[in-house]
DNA sequence: GTCTATATAGTGATAGAC
DNA sequence: GTCTATCACTATATAGAC
């Protein structure tokens, strides 16, 4: 009952190149860019090619999204895990890696099954993210504003960073010098000036 | 020199027709949903009749835009001249007229042309709210944390509340409850409990 | 594993009749 | 002001040869 088409093997060499321009590709000009003809041809192959390692573009996208996204969580928990949480936290969201969740965000929005991945992974991402950042504020033994949670913090940080990026991609600046002089100074009152990570 | 395509009058009801269909398309199906043909067929029109008052998609979005978007700036001027200026400035971006600008963010990011109309508006909005904001956080005699300025204050409530929305919208709500609760609580021991507006 | 050729369906936009 | 008809593309996806 399965269909007849087949399709090529997870460990191919031109698999791996055709994930690698997508991902390219949604980085420079962002998904919309993202075709069956065009990556076949920044890849030279045939566009029925593409089509032979991932059966619907879909597909290709949700393979970007799971490949990117474990060695994002891992990174990131490494990140995160510093004597300095606070600032290891804010600096979380800068990185490169942050770029194509943005991207993905954009897709969601057309394409249902992108939707339920994301979704299911920025649940799991954020849970993992607390845990961290919890075990660490504890053992820097900071205290937290009457209310303030480290959920909270994290909320914050990630809505915060996500909105200036987003904006300054755009052009849009108001406001902000005066928003990351305020974040540095919080920072500065509860964790000191920033410290070369120990090794 | 100029182009020999004819254009429809500004004031045409079957123009307002069109700009109300986009516009409800936008809200209840995503930006994605409107085309030439789909506003046509909702309009019970040719599709050349929609091409006849916009030259071209672009012009389409940006009337919508500016339309609405003038709108909201009045509102929420309004909205926001509270005496309880906190509490007036964290409703403020519930309101469904939000979601509109969620998807002209959207937008944004394939058309250039809505990116750089939809910028402008953002930093012109920005600025008034700002200015209003100031100026009742004086008049409630408001003490603000040390180097929390008005401008900090309202991009850390845009942004809160827009990814608030966003990850609501797909289904992530990992910290969502705790986040609110920490503003609220905020909310009461700045400004005590919400007062029903005055008259 | 990779190709050619094609099916099928969508799009924005235009010319010109009524 | 509104229409029909059409141009010139774009797109994803499939069948089957090599």
């Amino acid at each position: 009952m399965t269909s007849p088409r087949r399709t090529g093997s997870e460990n191919s060499k031109t698999r791996l190149r055709l994930l690698d321009i997508t991902e390219r590709l949604m980085l420079d000009e962002g998904y919309a860019a993202v075709g069956v003809r065009r990556v076949a041809r920044e890849a030279d192959v045939a566009p029925a090619l593409v089509l032979y390692y991932f059966r619907t573009l879909d597909d290709l996208f949700l393979a970007v999204l799971r490949r990117r996204m474990g060695e994002e969580l891992e990174r990131q928990a490494r990140v995160l895990d510093s004597p300095q949480p606070l600032r290891a936290l804010w600096q979380l969201t800068n990185h490169p890696g942050h770029a194509l969740s943005t991207e993905f965000i954009g897709l969601a929005n057309h394409r249902k099954a992108i939707r339920a991945e994301l979704a299911a992974h920025a649940e799991r991402y954020r849970e993992a993210q607390l845990q961290t950042l919890t075990r660490n504020l504890t053992e820097a033994g900071l205290q937290l504003p009457l209310g303030m949670t480290p959920a909270v913090l994290l909320v914050l940080s990630t809505a915060l960073t996500r909105v200036l990026v987003l904006e300054d991609d755009m052009g849009v600046s108001a406001g902000h010098a005066e928003t990351l002089a305020f974040v540095e100074q919080l920072l500065q009152r509860y964790e000191g000036p920033a410290r070369a990570p120990e090794r």
